[in-house]
DNA sequence: TAATATACCTTGACAGGCGAGGTATATTAT
DNA sequence: ATAATATACCTCGCCTGTCAAGGTATATTA
């Protein structure tokens, strides 16, 4: 695993659900997508990926459908459900109060002194 | 797992070593202390408090060696090593890394026209 | 025609978290 | 006296998410 991995392992969905609340999206465009957005310092591994589809669509929280290309490969298209939705803004806000309270847990006394 | 443990999990070390990197301390301590700091809302389990103690001290971050009491139980105390103190800088590192990179990944378009 | 890009997928190994269980000592309540 | 709680340590085995390695198929570029 690659160091920044595990920090990011349990955002997967989030991560995910942000790049359909918009649109719905396909798989490759939705990594290529994330790859962008931290200027190519990260990417979810494919594997990571397809997982991270099939455990949010059993959950409920997106719907998939095969795109109508003419050429090129298939593409599978994912859709973001009113579960999906909610499930953004509770994991959102869960990352919000985890984010504190890790900044809160790697403080030294000192640290804390310069406040 | 609880809402949180997912969320944290990849930081468990460096919450232990911010909590040596000041004194010594022993397990039990230091599992209140992440308590305390938190206001009760987390807590290492056990069995990954010691998982982790292991992990560190054979990465060569921590050492350990037992107490002197003459009462009670005794206790294991734990000193951070040189090795520790990189090993804990680079760690606030990637975490401060990783936090930006998280912001920016489960961020939706317009959230970023907010800006 | 070989290589690269697009686009999907599965299997099995690995690592960290943790529930459940255990040991032993000291204090407090009944 | 004794039961309960607090202190303090520990291990085993399961679960879950990540990902290396492997696979398929189509279109474009060298």
């Amino acid at each position: 695993m690659s160091i920044t991995s595990d920090l990011i392992r349990g955002h997967t969905d989030t991560i995910i659900l942000a790049r359909l609340v918009d649109a719905d999206n396909y798989g490759y465009e939705i990594n290529k997508s994330i790859q962008q957005r931290t200027n190519g310092n990260y990417e979810l591994k494919e594997a990571t990926l397809y997982t991270a589809f099939r455990r949010l669509e059993e959950g409920g929280n997106i719907v998939s459908y095969w795109g109508d290309e003419q050429t090129g490969a298939r593409r599978r298209y994912y859709k973001i459900t009113d579960t999906g939705r909610e499930t953004y803004h509770r994991l959102i806000g869960e990352w919000k109060s985890a984010k504190e309270m890790i900044d809160k847990l790697i403080e030294t006394e000192k640290m804390e002194d310069k406040k």
